[in-house]
DNA sequence: CGTCCACTGGAATCAAGGGTCT
DNA sequence: AGACCCTTGATTCCAGTGGACG
């Protein structure tokens, strides 16, 4: 993306074995890897200690088979809310090792987000005889959640289940399933159940009924986003138990933080930011961890990001995008800026030459509205008076990234061909 | 002030593919 | 196996609209 943060060529290194090269660069500079993953769990998580007394006040009766209330998690990402879950859980694992009085379970509704796999996954980590476990497909949800609800009944503890990301569920199939979580514990005679829920995003109690919205958030806890100071802090700590003293140069860690405090305040993304800066200095034999390594991190991610993001596009919306890079880039357009029926005359014509199907205008409507949420391309609705309404359409990719997307090999047929002169507008 | 363009964006509907139920 | 969802992507239809122009 910019040029001035080119990395120093690659030391000659002596040959012995392909692999010499690698592990002779291979300096000690990262001492603990692990620390620097996100998915790390510190002993001690910085600047949390408020959210983790609250949380742990809340469920504390669990541990006298005592029903805790119900908590609604929400914060940004990266704010430490999955975290300080794992922490509680593992204090929980402190206080009561066999599991006598209450029961952890976790479940990601990102990874799994369909009604029946929650119960099932939530039922298989609760039921531990094996030739008792649910069967992954098969069952009908109410069979799922009668055999969960007696099996729960027959234990006496109290459970109480974690669900990370609980608006991935809420868009596939509304608030039923919380429906069924919440109100599982009216049919329970001997155990009890209680939610915690994490979601980051700040709204979805809007979206739930007033019903759910008042079982589930009986209990609500904001996280809020880190300070610079905070995450200055927080990588601090990691980086001493990750490099060995004297390798980070004394601008990266207050660098990293103001970066990703700018754009979020998530530490996730500041840990992923250090982490990667480490590994090219390492890859690349330097001695010392500059900023330099980190604005080449910073760029790569931004990179890598957006290139998925667009690898995993379907087709129609890669020539859709494509249409918007052809438009730009024609000589005869030459513009940044473009409406709907412009990137659509191109889109035809694409899908033409590639002998694909041309959808509607309706639809292409909609892929651009879509590419627009996904930040890869800026659309707004703008009126031209007489000569109608429309929205103007401008790239928000870099170079390096239309470049990928027009060497895809799908797009090979487009290589030599010219197109048709625009005839009219203005 | 009204007209009228070139679309927008909601709603209903369909078709295909996948999983589920019996 | 066959009937029956549910989801996703697409189509069809259409009412609605900001603002330059006359």
């Amino acid at each position: 993306m910019n040029g001035e943060d080119k990395i120093p060529e690659k030391k000659e290194v002596h040959r012995e074995s392909i692999f010499t090269p690698f592990t002779a660069k291979r300096n000690n500079l990262i001492k603990n890897r692990n620390v620097l993953q996100n998915t790390f769990i510190p002993i001690q998580l910085p600047h949390r200690d408020r959210e983790i007394e609250q949380i742990a006040e809340i469920i504390a009766p669990s541990l006298q088979k005592f029903k805790p209330s119900n908590i609604l998690i929400t914060g940004r990402t990266g704010t430490g809310k999955t975290a300080v879950l794992s922490y509680i859980e593992r204090e929980l694992k402190k206080a009561d090792p066999d599991e006598e009085n209450c029961c952890y379970v976790y479940v990601n509704c990102e990874v799994v987000d369909a009604p029946t796999s929650i119960l099932y996954n939530i039922s298989n980590q609760i039921i531990k005889e094996h030739e008792k476990k649910i069967p992954f497909t098969g069952w009908s949800f109410d069979k799922v959640y009668e055999t969960l609800v007696s099996y729960i009944d027959g234990e006496d503890k109290v459970f109480i289940v974690v669900l990370d990301e609980i608006d991935m569920a809420f868009q596939k199939k509304g608030d039923e399933i919380f429906y069924f979580l919440t109100t599982m514990n009216e049919i329970l005679k001997k155990s009890q159940v209680s939610i915690i829920g994490i979601t980051n995003n700040t709204k979805f109690t809007e979206l739930l009924s007033t019903k759910i919205k008042s079982r589930l958030g009986e209990e609500k806890i904001i996280f809020t986003s880190y300070t610079p100071e905070q995450l200055k802090d927080i990588l601090r700590e990691r980086a001493d138990t990750a490099f060995n003293p004297g390798i980070l140069d004394e601008a990266v860690i207050p660098y990293c933080a103001a970066i990703s405090a700018q754009d979020s305040g998530d530490a996730r993304r500041a840990l992923d930011l250090l982490r990667i800066a480490a590994d090219i200095a390492e890859r690349n034999g330097d001695t010392k961890i500059t900023e330099a390594h980190v604005n080449y991190a910073r760029s790569r991610i931004e990179l890598d990001a957006v290139s998925e993001v667009i690898k995993t596009m379907p087709m129609q919306s890669k020539i859709v995008l494509m249409s918007i890079i052809r438009n730009r880039d024609n000589e005869d357009i030459k513009k940044n800026r473009m409406t709907t029926g412009e990137v659509y005359s191109m889109y035809s014509e694409i899908c033409g030459v590639l002998g694909h199907q041309v959808l509607t205008q309706r639809r292409i409507t909609n892929i651009i509205s879509e590419l627009d949420m996904l930040g890869i391309i800026h659309a707004i609705v703008k009126s031209y008076g007489r000569n109608g309404r429309t929205k103007e359409i401008e790239l928000n990719i870099t170079n390096d990234i239309v470049e990928m997307i027009s060497r895809d090999e799908v797009f090979k047929p487009l290589l030599n061909y010219k197109p048709k002169k625009q005839t009219t507008l203005m």
